[in-house]
DNA sequence: ATCAACATGATTGTATACAATATTGACGAC
DNA sequence: GTCGTCAATATTGTATACAATCATGTTGAT
């Protein structure tokens, strides 16, 4: 029960929270200082938080010149879709393989914890929506698939916060609802066409056709160029 | 071309290299001191390395009791060659359909050299085997695949460290000219099978059937408790 | 006015010092 | 002799101090 957690774990946790939620939107400058006062603690457990979460790949860390929210760019991002639908296919197929009731019964009680939290439209709801995926994965048992599950989650977090409009829960619950249904009836097929088809609805909301991103400020200026 | 690396960043290639070639085996204590030393650098550089290496989990980190090269059990193994088996599969079928004479080039130019560090029987087989299968994640142009795959062959090549009788190359040479040939023939089923048959040939080769590995220390002294 | 060179301040990278925790060995009770 | 307790040592976790690098604004020449 006693969790002893360091204070760069903290940090770590927190970062991540807030960065998941989207409170820390992409490319915010992730100064040492700032967030060691603001924590309480020394920039050396910052940095450890930072770099693990360089290694996560949701922030970036460029030499001598500070950590940032890390920005996907857009081709990033409709990779990382694309292979978030395969591993959520194998998480899926699998599941339906062997899904005990007691499984069942934690993801539901998951989903109704994301309908209380509807109501709220806030960071609670958001982070729900990317655990329901993380809790599949790790119903599979494959500790390997649920760590890559939980990062793939984590980066298309941070590509809706980046691309999608208004960040309203990234998943509909009810799509969750459908996920589950399909899974306690077994039919692979129809289990996995669900989940695609909410992954490609999540990917819509992000709007990966439209370039709105302008992640290059050359590409904003060439616009420019000619209002002289 | 002036590479500018920070120390941490030297500690990190320098101990993933040991790890990989297996020069560092499995369950080795990793020291910050005896390391820094070694290194001529101070601890906190160690520290970011150790911290970098964990996230990739070739390195275990626990609380107040320094860090030691991953001991990967046999569970964890069969689990991460599945995952392993489900990645480099898709990475074929993604190559057969697009690979260039470019790409093909640079595979051979690949092979040429596992062949010529074939007779060394050293760390650099062990290496080069390893990166094989990550320039074909590569080839993909996708950076998550390519980055997942190149984590979990760095675990794998733990696992045969852990596992694997004689610290022979993981990977025969000859398999992977096979591999090659059959991406050049566009035939994805084929492909697809002589990569699964060559990862099931390097898992073979772990002896994970064998528990050779008596991870607990208790299932040792049972077998002990009667010559008393 | 434009631009380059430089000086100043701010921020990161690294080393060292100190605090907290774990490991080891010795001592004493039984 | 065995076990538990405790002191001494070693190692990790964290904070602080210093060095290196980058950002910014000023000055001065053209």
């Amino acid at each position: 029960m006693s969790e002893k957690s360091s204070r760069s774990d903290v940090v770590y946790r927190l970062l991540r929270q807030a960065i998941l939620e989207q409170a820390l939107r992409p490319g915010t400058k992730l100064a040492e200082d700032t967030i060691a006062d603001h924590f309480k603690v020394s920039r050396t457990s910052v940095r450890a938080a930072l770099v693990r979460l360089n290694a996560e790949g949701i922030v970036d860390l460029r030499a001598n010149k500070g950590a940032c929210v890390a920005e996907p760019t857009l081709e990033e991002a409709r990779d990382i879709f694309a292979l978030r639908r395969m591993l959520e296919a194998e998480v899926i197929r699998r599941l339906v393989a062997d899904l005990g009731s007691a499984d069942v019964k934690r993801l539901e009680q998951h989903v109704r914890q994301e309908e209380a939290a509807l109501s709220d439209h806030g960071p609670l709801s958001i982070r729900l929506a990317g655990e329901f995926h993380i809790l599949l994965a790790e119903l599979t048992g494959s500790q390997a698939l649920a760590r890559f599950v939980r990062e793939i989650v984590s980066r298309c977090s941070l590509i809706l916060a980046r691309f999608a409009r208004l960040h309203s829960p990234e998943c509909a619950v009810d799509e969750h609802v459908q996920i589950i249904r399909a899974l306690r009836s077994r039919d692979t097929a129809t289990a996995e066409r669900i989940m695609l088809e909410h992954l490609h609805a999540v990917e819509l909301r992000a709007e990966l056709d439209i370039d709105k991103a302008e992640p290059d400020i050359s590409a904003v200026l060439q616009r420019y160029a000619s209002k002289g």
